[in-house]
RNA sequence: GGGUCGGUGGCAGAGUGGUCAAAUGCAUCAGACUGUAAAUCUGACGCCGCAAGGCUUCGGGGGUUCGACUCCCUCCCGGCCCA
C-alpha cells in the first residue's frame, strides 16, 4: 500500500495506493472537518492538485449524522470527492473541546462523553464507536482515537493519556479487525488505520508510546497533540526523534502541522502527511503566503487587511498560478477584505491551498 | 417672525453637577491563529510619555459652583411645528 520510492538521509519520496486513488508522499491534506473544505468547492480542490483531504468523525456524527452518510452511501458519494479521504477520530476534539474547556465533556478509561457546545447534548465517543463510524464514512485512512493532552500539563497526566492511548489504540485496533471481517473487505480495498503517539515534551513517553503502538501494529502512525511546546515553539528535536521510532515501511502522519517551514523540517525527519487549517483559516483571516522567489521554502506572508495595500496595485504572487494571483491586483483583495466580501476569504484560502500543494510538489522534486 | 427639540471624540450615539479623556457600535491601525466551537479572537485608537503621570477637550463666549459634557445667560448652527 504504500512504497517508498525514493530516500535522503531521513526522508522519503512515496506513493500509497488507496482504494479510491493514489497519494503521492509526502502530501498536505485540508481540514474538511465537516466534510467540505470551508468556502472551496472540491472541483477547484482538484484543480489545484490535492489528493486527499481530511474530514471529521466527531463533527460528521453529530452532523449531519450517520445516518443521512449512509444514506448517500458514504462520505465520498455524499461530498462528492471521489479521491481518498483521510478521517481524523475525534480525538483532537479530546483536547479542543474537553481539555481546554472541561464543561464540554468528561473522559475516562472507558469513553469520552462530549457535551454539545451548541445545543448541550451528550455524545458518547468509545475507541470501538469511533472505528466503526470512520468505516460508515468509508474513508480510505483512519485513526484511533486517542487522548491528546495540552503540552504544559504536568507529566504524569501526560504519561496517563500515553496509556489511555495506548489502551485505546489497542480497542481500536481490535473493532478494526472485526469490521473488517464483518463487512467482508478484502485487503486491497481495506482503509489504512493510524495509530497515534501522545507524551508531549517528553522523547522517553514519546518512545514507550511508539513502540506500544508498533507492538499492536499499524500502516502509520501519527505525531499527536501539539508538535510544539508551551510557548508556541517548534518541538523539534521530539518530532525529529520520535520519527525515528517508527518503522521505516510504515506511514508518518504529523498531525496538524503546520507552518511552511514545520512541514518542511518535518519531512526532511521523515514525516510523510500532513494536515492544518493554517492555509484556510489564515486566508480566511487575511493573511496570504507569497513566494519570494522560485524557490518555494522561501517565503513571506503579509496580511492584506493592512492599510498599506489599499493602494497597492501589484499583482499578489508572481510565481503563482491560482485564480486569485492570475486575476487581481493587492488592492482589489484589499477591497474584497475590507468589504468583508466573501470572495475576498476564499480567494486568499485557494490562493494559501495552491502555496501548500506547490510547496509539497516541491519536497517530493 | 413665534414656538420647540437639539448641537459630544473620524462617523453614529450614550452620558444630564463630581466615580468622565467621556459607555457602546462602526471606521481606522496593528497583532494572533498549527489533527477547525475560528468570515474568529486580542490590543491600540485626544496630545506628550516605556511607565507612573501630566496637559487640552463635549458648537462659540460669558456666568453660577469647591467642582460643569451636565445648571443659567447670550450668540452661532440644525431639525420639526405654527404663521
Amino acid at each position: 500500500m504504500f512504497e517508498i520510492i525514493s530516500k535522503r538521509q531521513n526522508s522519503r519520496v512515496g506513493k500509497i495506493r488507496l482504494k479510491n486513488g493514489e497519494v503521492n508522499t509526502p502530501f498536505f491534506m485540508p481540514d474538511a472537518t465537516r466534510g467540505f473544505v470551508r468556502s472551496i468547492d472540491n472541483e477547484i480542490l482538484e484543480e489545484i492538485g490535492l489528493e486527499a483531504i481530511l474530514i471529521n468523525t466527531y463533527h460528521l456524527f453529530l452532523n449531519p449524522g450517520m445516518e443521512i452518510i449512509k444514506q448517500a452511501g458514504d462520505a465520498h458519494n455524499f461530498m462528492n470527492w471521489p479521491k481518498p479521504l483521510l478521517s481524523d477520530s475525534g480525538g483532537y476534539q479530546v483536547f479542543s473541546l474537553i481539555h481546554k474547556n472541561p464543561k464540554l465533556g468528561k473522559i475516562t478509561d472507558n469513553e469520552v462523553i462530549f457535551r454539545s457546545p451548541t445545543d448541550g447534548s451528550k455524545h458518547i465517543l468509545t475507541p470501538e464507536i469511533a472505528i466503526q463510524i470512520q468505516f460508515d464514512l468509508g474513508v480510505d485512512m483512519m485513526v484511533c482515537l486517542d487522548d491528546p493532552p495540552p503540552n504544559d500539563y504536568p507529566r504524569e497526566k501526560i504519561a496517563m493519556a500515553v496509556e489511555r492511548t495506548i489502551s485505546w489504540a489497542k480497542r481500536c485496533k481490535d473493532e478494526y479487525e472485526r469490521q473488517i471481517e464483518k463487512r467482508k473487505i478484502s485487503e486491497a480495498d481495506r482503509p489504512l488505520i493510524f495509530g497515534v503517539i501522545q507524551g508531549g515534551e517528553y522523547l522517553d513517553l514519546r518512545k514507550h508510546c511508539t513502540q506500544e503502538l508498533v507492538k499492536i501494529g499499524f500502516d502509520g502512525y501519527g505525531f499527536g497533540a501539539r508538535h510544539i511546546d508551551s510557548q508556541g515553539n517548534f518541538m523539534e528535536e521530539v518530532v525529529r526523534e520520535t520519527a525515528k521510532f517508527i518503522p521505516e515501511n510504515a506511514l508518518r502522519f504529523a498531525l496538524g502541522v503546520g507552518t511552511p517551514e514545520d512541514i518542511v523540517k518535518c519531512y526532511g525527519f521523515g514525516w510523510d502527511m500532513f494536515d492544518c487549517v493554517i492555509p484556510t483559516r489564515e486566508g480566511r483571516h487575511g493573511r496570504l503566503f507569497l513566494r519570494k522567489g522560485k524557490n518555494f521554502t522561501d517565503y513571506e506572508t503579509i496580511n492584506i487587511n493592512n492599510g498599506k495595500y489599499k493602494k497597492d496595485f501589484s499583482s499578489i504572487d508572481e510565481n503563482c498560478g491560482c485564480m486569485l494571483c492570475k486575476n487581481h491586483t493587492k488592492a482589489y483583495l484589499h477591497h474584497l477584505f475590507s468589504s468583508k466580501e466573501m470572495l475576498g476569504m476564499r480567494l486568499a484560502a485557494i490562493h494559501n491551498l495552491k502555496f501548500y500543494v506547490d510547496l509539497l510538489k516541491g519536497l517530493r522534486g
